[in-house]
DNA sequence: AAAAAGTTTTACCATTTGGTATAATTTTAT
DNA sequence: ATAAAATTATACCAAATGGTAAAACTTTTT
């Protein structure tokens, strides 16, 4: 029996979808879902309308697509916690210190996940319950193990990470806000250190964990 | 030299704006400026698209004045400190407080304003600069001020209020998630009344302001 | 009552846009 | 080299959408 072999996609073809789909989340990020054009992402990406439609055959398609990049590149990047014994204060820490670094690297992604979020995540309901959910309620079992133990004060877990969440996330998808109040043109590296500093600070004091 | 007077609005007129206003505002806060059509909006308030069009010449024109609805509420409902006296505790309690029941009251606002900042404030830009930044630097001052007489902990003011705005507002802009993550089919009240007691004593702890 | 102003409806249109069909061209495997 | 597969370019289209023109109707003013 012959079984043809597909053809590895070609370099060049990885090259042109990473392309698109940088181009594709600049413009959800910054336009939204129905704000943005197939043909201002052909544009962007340097290639036809009708070119960008065989790489991914609908708006839909490439929209999945992007939101799927971004969901891989943040469970990759943010666990909270893979060490048991790992202290509040470091766990906490790094988990704030890794999420702003994501916000400061990847505001785009940042932006399209929010602007999913606020449509009422439409596309990422299910994902959220089947994969966000679960990883969420081991979090807080974490914490609550924490309190148990006396390592930080009771607090409502959940909440605690709402508000983590938001407040680095802001750094990212309200940066316009950010800058024009500060007065800068754009926030530096050296602003998300400063945030950095400010909400472990903030985070560790309110939880009573500032001591290791 | 005969002047024209002007018939005063119908009561009925402003009746139909304020129904399209809400309308409006809807579908902003879940489609987006793009994803929202005209017609859309006619159908929710019961007119013709035409019809639409003769109370708000296009969409821009209503969308514009859907914004300015939002900024005079939140104008009017916001206000950080009117006292010079008040303690920080207080202070900062009630704006807390005060920031949740908006996001509770009036969460289409919430996320029509967060559209429009992850959108890059196209529209906002120059109030944010005119109205909305002098009023953030006298509540930073102020804050200074309680810093300088040891009334609360030294943290970066700015980020401060990005902190609070940030983590009252998700439960507007996000509240899917939070729903989501939390099993409920939407948030109550009592879930408001929990994250306002978390979030108030979370802030004043961090700032060392938890007594009066 | 008549004029004027305000409101609603009907008919229509130009542009944008996501997408299809298909032909031409280039690249890869045998 | 050549067939097959992959890629790119050309031409086109149907639906959606923001908006215009103008007639018909209603309410208010004088």
């Amino acid at each position: 029996m012959i079984m043809k072999t597909p053809r590895k996609p070609s370099s060049n073809r990885v090259l042109l979808e990473n392309r698109i789909l940088r181009a594709a989340e600049r413009a959800f990020a910054t336009k939204g879902f129905s704000g943005t054009s197939m043909e201002s992402v052909a544009d962007s990406a340097g290639i036809s309308k009708q070119n960008l439609i065989y790489y991914f055959s609908s708006k839909e398609a490439l929209y999945h697509k992007v939101l799927q990049v971004i969901l891989d590149l943040w469970v990759e990047k943010m666990v909270f916690s893979d060490d048991e014994n790992a202290s509040p204060k470091q766990v906490i820490e790094s988990y704030i210190i890794e999420k702003l670094a994501l916000s400061r690297d990847y505001p785009d992604a940042s932006k399209v996940f929010a602007h999913e979020i606020i449509n009422g995540a439409p596309v990422l309901k299910d994902y959220m319950v089947s994969h966000l959910k679960p990883q969420f309620e081991r979090d807080v079992l974490l914490v609550k193990r924490w309190i148990a133990k006396g390592l930080i004060d009771p607090v409502e877990p959940e909440h605690l990470f709402f508000t983590i969440w938001a407040s680095t996330q802001t750094y990212a998808d309200f940066s316009i806000q950010i800058q024009l109040l500060m007065g800068k043109t754009k926030l530096e590296a050296d602003d998300f250190d400063v945030a950095a500093k400010f909400l472990s600070n903030f985070v560790l004091k309110a939880l009573g964990a500032q001591s290791d």
